[in-house]
Order: C-alpha cells, then sequence, then structure tokens
DNA sequence: TTCATTCTATACCGAACGGTATAACCTGTC
DNA sequence: GACAGGTTATACCGTTCGGTATAGAATGAA
C-alpha cells in the first residue's frame, strides 16, 4: 500500500516494453515484477493494449504539450527549430528510457499492434514539426510543399543524436546540449538552403 | 516443384518479419503463405531463429561485401563515404523490404532475440564504416578518438534518408540519386568540420 | 534397384500466451 | 455497521505458440 499500484504496474511495463518488446513481454511478467497479480493489473488495464495505451499517455501527453509550446513559430525559423530540439532533449533528459522506447516503436513493423499504439503519437508531433516549417513559409517564401520533407528529416536528425548520445553515454539522463543543439540545427539548415 | 521452396521461404519470413515484426509473426503463418507445411520449414530452417538468421545471412552477406569493397579507402574521405552511402542506396533499391527490416531490428529492443540476431551484422558494419575515419585520421589529422561517433552519426543520417524515401515515395525501390549523396555527404562532414 | 533428398499429411506435444471467474479480505469513509 | 474501492489467491479458460513424431510419397541419380 505504500505507493501507486497502478503507477508502479505503468513503470514495470515501460521497462519491460523497452527491453524486450512489446510483444515480448508477457503480462505475467509484467503483474510478477509489479509486485501485483495479474487480476489487479486488469482491474486497471483492461487489456495488454490498453497497458500500452496509457503508459504511451500518461508519459507521452507531457511530452506532447511541451513540443507542443516549443514548436509555437515566433518569426524565426532556427531559433523556433532549437527550441523544439530543446524540448526533446529536456524530455529525453528526464525520461530517457521512454524517449528510447517511442524510438523503437517509430521504426517498428506497421502492421503491427504496437505501432498503431504510437501512431497518434506520432502524427501529433510530426504536426506540430510540420506547423514550424508552414508558418516559416509564409516569412520566407515557398518551400514547395516540401515542408513534410523537411519536418520528417528534422525530427529523424533529432532523434539520431539522441540514439547516438544513448550509444556513447549509457541510458542515464541523455543529454544534449546547448551548442550540440545550435550545431544540429545549423547543419540541418544549411542542407536545406544550400 | 517449379521453384525453390527454401527460398520461397525466406522471401514470405522477410515479408511477414517486415510487416509484423519477428516476434508477432507466426512459424505457421510463414509455413502457409509459402505453400509449404511446417515440417518442411523446419526441414530447412530447424528454428524460428534459424529461420531469421539465414534470411540475415543470404540477404545481408551481399550487401556487406559490397560495402566491405566501397569502404575501402582511397586517400579522400569525401569520396570514400559518397561511395558508401552509394552502396548503401544500391542495396536498398534492389531489396528495399530488406533494408527497411534492417532498419527497424537496428532500433528494436536490445534484449529482443531479433536483436541478437542482426548484432553480429550491425557490427560487422559498423566497423567497415569506422575503419574509414580510421584511415581518414592518418591523413587527416587525429580525430580525438571520435571515430566510433563519426561511424555512428554518418550510419544514422544515411538511414535516416533511406527512411524519408520510403516514407514520402512508397515501397517500391527506395533511391538516393547520386546529387543526393553528395549533398549528405557534404552536410554530414560539414557538420564534421565546425 | 537402390538410395538419398525433398516434401507431404496429419496429428500431436508441452508451454506460454492473453484474459477471466470466483470469492474473500483489508481499509478507510459515511 | 454498512459499504465501496482496491487487492488478493487460486484456478481456470481457449488459443496460439514453437516444435516434433511418424510414416509415407515423389523425384532423380547411381
Amino acid at each position: 500500500m505504500p505507493v501507486d499500484n497502478r503507477e508502479r504496474i505503468l513503470e514495470t511495463a515501460l521497462d519491460l516494453f523497452y527491453a524486450r518488446g512489446y510483444d515480448a513481454a508477457g503480462v505475467q511478467e509484467i503483474a510478477e515484477k509489479s509486485g501485483v497479480t495479474k487480476p489487479t493489473l486488469y482491474y486497471y488495464f483492461k487489456s495488454k493494449y490498453g497497458l500500452l495505451e496509457q503508459l504511451l499517455k500518461s508519459r507521452g501527453e507531457p511530452f506532447l504539450e511541451q513540443l507542443h509550446a516549443a514548436c509555437a513559430y515566433r518569426g524565426d525559423l532556427r531559433g523556433t527549430l532549437c527550441a523544439a530540439a530543446g524540448a526533446v532533449s529536456d524530455f529525453a533528459k528526464r525520461e530517457p528510457r521512454f524517449a528510447l522506447l517511442l524510438v523503437a516503436l517509430f521504426y517498428s513493423a506497421r502492421d503491427n499492434e504496437a505501432y498503431q499504439a504510437v501512431r497518434p503519437l506520432v502524427l501529433r508531433l510530426q504536426g506540430d514539426v510540420e506547423e514550424i516549417f508552414n508558418e516559416a513559409s509564409a516569412d520566407l517564401g515557398n518551400m514547395n510543399g516540401r515542408q513534410r520533407q523537411f519536418s520528417l528529416g528534422f525530427i529523424g536528425l533529432v532523434i539520431l543524436y539522441l540514439v547516438m548520445k544513448h550509444e556513447t553515454e549509457g541510458e542515464k539522463g541523455i543529454e544534449i546540449s546547448g551548442e550540440e543543439i545550435e550545431a544540429l540545427v545549423h547543419q540541418f539548415m544549411h542542407g536545406i538552403y544550400s
């Protein structure tokens, strides 16, 4: 009774989904490692899929809100992109395992249940970033409808940085420094305008 | 009897692993869609894991050899990186589904069986690319031991291009043009030297 | 003809899967 | 003292999973 069981289950699910993948992680095991029985798990989450959905919602919602705010265009593409990348970096620092789980799901098989669950989240993320380029195009002249391509590329680049940081530095607290963010954005924009 | 059953099984496995993921794809279904019974599948591949291994070997080996050749340093970092990226592009054009399967596995959960299977392939790939930077450092001065980081970044960037191409153009024949490859390499090196 | 290879059909195995039913227990609130 | 929310233990459900046992049939080479 000390801690919130529901929260513990979510935390354990995050650990296992991250380490083994959604399909390979068993409900039984999640319950056991949470110090809880299976009926308790099903008392809070009506299915394994529901568990993943709730996990994505509870951890993803704050991230999406923060990112959405950071994506507000302030008449400066470079600055806005830095803010967006900074929001991702902040989040990845606070919740490294969840961030990496998102990456894995982002690249996972399209017909897999787990991908269906992240899809709405991914779409909102893409939409927010794309909006930056849409608004920038009003200021900077048309982008020939390549906003989508730009946003995909930018997201991919930020993800790449995350994974690299994780690969070289270990799991605890992925952080991208301010200088690195500016360099990344510079590199990205240089690519765009050349 | 007309076609090679073993090859058909590999092809079907590629399709299903790609579409649904390794864990979610069932052996039974692979056998059925190959027009073959389960014992036949097990006659060629002693386990599901063995099937994945053989798939990675049969499709991956030619790719790795081609890439290895392309990674031979010719006193010109820029040119060598273009050659390496070109080898990836060629391969992705010929075998788009396999290339995308590799990407998904590359980013998948570390403790998953499937990741264990790609690991040797990934290590060889990384090693070949890293070798480019090692040899270049002899010519261009030391890189402060950042060869690994550079190779990870370069690989990630090429992968990002693949996924973007796939996302925007559909699945049949991912191709990266010569100009795009040069731009990509330029962008990457600009990032390095700034 | 013999023989190995390739493959079939069918049927089964034990284990694990996701999920549920039942019935009782604790704890705090009203 | 009644009641609701949270939780337990236990046992079970049907299904699917990866994998196998058995016994035989087609094929082509020696």
